[in-house]
DNA sequence: TCACATTTGTCCGTATGTATC
DNA sequence: AGATACATACGGACAAATGTG
């Protein structure tokens, strides 16, 4: 007799909020929906799918926590496609480092060498926009100082900004992820403004560099400055552990 | 009059069944709970919290989909704490591909680069037994072959057993996603065998390399190798968008 | 300013599917 | 095979938030 056990294997065993991501997620992979499309209300939704309004929300939750949709609460509202991948994967990845998956010393020196990679790219694929949004991004970090405030958010937006015109969409995600974990650090101990404005003097050596077509000189700075980033986190972080 | 506006944001804005994925989050965080760490089941959860079943089961909905736990059906079953984030994380790497916020040639490129630096970084750190692993890779695909089966698998895993042989996590995530998208895109192109044994002959070269202390040639022959396989999969694209 | 409609958020009761013992 | 324990799913109801007229 011929095994034919194989051919009967259960046709469904997906859950009902399964399939109905899914379904929406193809409307949004084959460009049907499109980013700031919305979606019928969760009622309509269960009405035309003929399925209860909580397999409904559980889906719904699925790709909002995905990073497919936004969900407005309130007359008006309701889900609207809205791509946030890449900032739930630096989240993702925030976690992943909380969770220990990955040490400071990891982060920093892989930090390092990507981020040499970004400046070569960057020397090849460089515009003037990107030149100018590093300036911009410069002189408001600059401005921040002098009104003795923090200037983390303008610092740590100058590297996601490199990436950014280093034209690979792979790097920026990759900046985007470990900077979120530098960001994270950083916040939490609240490092003090001094160190700050150091911080602006080298990016401003590396982006004259850039302007000046001199990759060694921009690579070496980068070196730099992401060697003492790397011990300032350190010595954070011992303290918190040692404390 | 002064503004004091923003001293009255809103107390609480949080959804319930944010509050609580965020404190089960906390006790995996902080290391109360560990993977293997049964959670009590979706009706005692409601009880002890004092909320309802559909909050609980719409935060435990988005620690499943966040790769914090697993649930199994039937008695005996429940949330599982598991840690899956890291491939959660190259899931939803593969979705942004799909999304088009990465190209081929990007994807293609950075990875080059990326594993460039990942070689480097194997010649420093690398010890027997992943010298082992490699060569009982390349065993594995050349069996397989020889059996007229596809070697995919195998060749996917060798990069990632590269990555690992780092001793970096932060590579190996990024390789881990990079190669989700490799795979996708194989597996949904049925690749002939015919090009599998070439790959394994690069595989090859490149192991010998690293025993040998070679840095160069190691280096030499993945860039020919990975050039070749970009060459390769952007063919295939063609093809799929051509047709 | 205020009432109203819309939509998400939450809870409860109940029934069904599923895995374990 | 039957009992048990659990997730899954449905429907109804009300609360809370939010934009509109």
């Amino acid at each position: 007799m011929t095994d034919t056990n194989h051919l009967f294997v259960p046709i469904k065993n997906l859950r009902t909020f399964d399939e109905v991501s899914t379904k929406i997620k193809d409307l949004i992979f084959t460009g049907v929906l499109k980013p700031g499309d919305r979606l019928p209300s969760e009622v309509k939704l269960a009405q035309q799918l003929n399925v209860g309004r909580q397999s409904i929300r559980e889906a719904l939750r699925l790709l909002e926590i995905s990073g497919f949709i936004n969900i407005q609460r309130g007359g008006g509202g309701g889900p609207v496609i809205k791509d946030t991948i890449i900032k739930t994967i630096s989240d993702l990845f925030l976690d992943a480092f909380r969770l220990k998956k990955i040490s400071l010393i990891e982060l920093t020196t892989a930090r390092l060498e990507i981020e040499k990679i970004i400046l070569k790219q960057v020397f090849k694929n460089v515009e003037e926009s990107d030149i100018h949004a590093l300036k911009d991004n410069i002189k408001k970090a600059r401005q921040r100082i002098q009104g003795n405030e923090m200037a983390m958010a303008e610092n740590i937006q100058f590297h996601k900004l490199l990436a950014k015109a280093s034209k690979n969409h792979v790097y920026f995600m990759v900046m985007e992820s470990i900077m979120a974990v530098v960001r994270d650090f950083l916040s939490r101990l609240a490092a003090d403004i001094n160190t700050s404005s150091n911080v602006v003097g080298y990016h401003e050596r590396i982006v004259e560099a850039i302007i000046d077509q001199k990759e060694d000189v921009a690579l070496r700075v980068l070196e730099e400055h992401l060697l003492e980033t790397q011990n300032r986190l350190q010595t954070l972080m011992d303290q918190v552990n040692g404390g």
